[in-house]
DNA sequence: GTGACGATGACATTTCGATGACACGGAACC
DNA sequence: GGTTCCGTGTCATCGAAATGTCATCGTCAC
């Protein structure tokens, strides 16, 4: 899990991050918000604890506006206890909490692990065609539900033709999607490639129609196609 | 001892406060959930007594979400003979309690005072996976319930991946969430704590899969992965 | 029938992951 | 203040597995 702390007061730039790392928490350091909202573009952050002021401006008007482009990772604000009246600016969006100065570290620890905790789940898709299915996030291939282990070539091949199902893709597309740079396109491991890839999905019709000039098509046979 | 009564019935608005306090306890009312759970991120409660029904919603929806999120104050909960049937509803959660209405309020007092000495003990949520429990308040994980001591790391590392079972994680989602931005993207930290990780956890079949160019990921052998 | 394209088996090469040994740095303890 | 210990990162090496290459064979279209 890993935090982004925004916090000018040079004794919190110490406490904070220490406090955190102690439960295990990644933590980078800002001490504005200019150099927050880089280090934001730039990684991925399961939390972000905001001081609400700091030398360029409140962090609450900075939030809100990145809450306006669909920017969703959770805030903790630290607040002084004179801002507290206005407290309710910062909870215009669900997910963020605040703390009032000064607060035990202990505290700050739990509410930072809970917010870290509710990151948003995505559930990466699963590609289905005739009688196969891709989980992308598992990595898995099941054909009639029996699993298929494969390459990662052989993955990246079949992702890519059950992401345009029946649609006939050159070599050079799958070339250029499933292979770096460096690929030879004279070479043949396309073919040999799509060669493993039937032998690995013998449990059913060839489903990988070889379309004469033109590359491959993913096809069910029947499907009048 | 503070307490948050959290009712909407206006006679019970007067007669439970008055009952605690006689037994010297610190009282403080809310109408309804949405007011409940602005005091209860402001102020710290020894014990919440919540009616089950409440104009914005069940009570019990409210406290399973945040005690999802580590929340732990024991709370009391009322509730009508007719949604006795579903009580067991609250109590995924062992630290509370209910009590059916109509109540003497002796009994709800002797309840109040017994949960309020148990304190807020922290109990935030526990990740299993097979045979691996991970207790993220404890910062403890168990192998077939045996506890086994791992490094800050470590611990952040299986956490990230518990948190997303089976899923494939990739080097770079394990460097950008569980190390701070120093991290050498090029290095091989993140094999060396697989490898650590691994070691520590020889209480069984090794359940993090190397997939090859994807990442790691976490599955049980036998589990059709 | 024939010529080009695709399929495939065998083999070579490369890449990747695992791991042991070592180095560095901070915290704890004299 | 110095020293030791512990956690963590770096590096080099090993070995296995994945993947590219090549040669040969098959087959489809004209």
């Amino acid at each position: 899990m890993r935090v982004l702390v925004v916090e000018d007061d040079v004794e919190l730039q110490v406490a904070i991050p220490a406090a955190l790392r102690s439960a295990a928490l990644a933590v980078d350091l800002a001490g504005d918000i200019a150099t927050a909202d880089e280090a934001l573009w730039v990684n991925t952050y399961d939390c972000v604890v905001f001081d609400r002021m700091l030398p360029d401006g409140d962090s609450i008007g900075y939030v809100r506006s990145r809450r306006q482009d669909g920017w969703s990772v959770p805030v903790l604000f630290l607040t002084a206890m004179d801002q507290l009246a206005d407290r309710v600016d910062g909870f215009e969006h669900g997910g963020d909490d605040y703390l009032v100065k000064p607060f035990a570290v202990e505290e700050l620890i739990v509410r930072v692990l809970s917010l870290s905790r509710r990151g948003p789940t995505i559930r990466p898709p699963i590609l289905r065609y005739a009688d196969v299915e891709l989980d992308t996030g598992r990595r898995e291939v099941r054909r009639a539900g029996v699993l298929v282990t494969l390459r990662a070539k052989e993955f990246s091949v079949l992702e890519f033709l059950m992401s345009r199902p029946e649609q006939a893709v050159s070599r050079t597309e799958l070339l250029e999607h499933c292979w770096d740079a460096a690929a030879d396109p004279m070479s043949n491991v396309v073919d040999v490639t799509i060669t493993r890839l039937r032998s690995r999905l013998r449990g059913g019709p060839d489903l990988i129609q070889a379309v004469r000039g033109q590359g491959y098509r993913l096809i069910a046979p029947g499907s009048a196609g």
